[in-house]
DNA sequence: CTGAGATCCTGTCTGC
DNA sequence: TGCAGACAGGATCTCA
């Protein structure tokens, strides 16, 4: 999926929208990771949209009254299209309607969801999410707070919503790779010193994907066609084998929680 | 409470 | 080519 990085990206490329009038919503298949509710459909006809922002991987759009909440799950991503470009995708999901413009939700494995909430703040999917990691709540302090007596891995601790929301899989084994953290270790054992530096790996991470635009592996594009140039930069995640750029080490893949794991053993203890 | 593992779904790639 | 099996950016749920 899109985690943080591309989810921003997305938010900003469908940003133009605010201030419009969304005509209406039209869902083609509500069997998404939850079943679309009804009100997705009733409660949204011709609704000044004040608002487009994101809360941990969640974009919310802002109407009157409701709030839609759109998860991307793995492998979603929405799409601006002419309304005049009269096509569909395989796997397009939902519309969102304006005057000469739409935006499509297109979702493969159907792990994304849509919902209406009048207070998406208090959704339970969404109230008991962690900090934002580029928020200055998020520093060595409160990690090392949430690590201590935790027998997870680190990489699994920063991985898991309820501590810091927006670290996916690729973006863990990068960050652990620029603090030079073993992603196997247990989190009770990092000291306070490597918390400070990860905190500070993650938000440069973040950050700097987001400014290239979030990474396109497989199918992620942003809603207005772009492609996600952070792919160029990774240092490990899908290197497998191939040379660590700091010190020639062979990359290595290993398994942490039934998720990829990419590390250079040399570069991180 | 914690942590491990299965699970939802489709498409693509690898190896026999 | 065909086909089985592994694997993919997430995160909830069940169970021990």
């Amino acid at each position: 999926m899109p985690e943080l990085p591309e989810v921003e990206t997305t938010v900003r490329a469908i940003n133009k929208f605010e201030n419009s009038t969304l005509k209406e919503v039209i869902v083609h298949n509500k069997n998404l990771r939850w079943k679309v509710d009804k009100k997705v459909e009733i409660f949204t006809k011709n609704k000044l949209i004040h608002k487009i922002s994101r809360r941990a991987k969640y974009i919310l759009i802002y109407l009157d009254e409701y709030c839609l909440m759109i998860h991307l799950g793995m492998s979603g991503k929405l799409r601006i299209q002419n309304n005049n470009d009269n096509y569909f995708k395989k796997h397009d999901h939902a519309e969102f309607i304006f005057k000469d413009e739409k935006i499509v939700f297109n979702d493969t494995r159907r792990f994304g969801s849509i919902h209406l909430s009048k207070n998406p703040n208090k959704h339970r999917l969404i109230k008991n999410l962690g900090i934002e990691p580029l928020s200055n709540s998020f520093n060595k302090s409160y990690l090392a707070n949430v690590c201590k007596n935790s027998n997870l891995s680190i990489k699994k601790l920063i991985m898991d919503q309820k501590n810091v929301v927006g670290v996916g899989n690729i973006y863990a084994s990068e960050s652990l790779f620029l603090a030079k953290i073993n992603p196997k270790r247990l989190s009770k054992d990092i000291s306070i010193k490597d918390c400070e530096c990860l905190v500070k790996s993650i938000k440069t991470i973040l950050k700097y994907a987001i400014k290239k635009g979030g990474t396109t592996l497989k199918d992620f594009y942003s809603a207005d066609g772009s492609e996600g140039y952070f792919s160029l930069e990774l240092n490990v995640y899908g290197r497998d084998s191939m040379q660590c750029k700091n010190c020639n080490s062979k990359i290595v893949k290993t398994i942490i929680g039934q998720r990829a794991t990419y590390l250079c053993t040399n570069c991180q203890s």
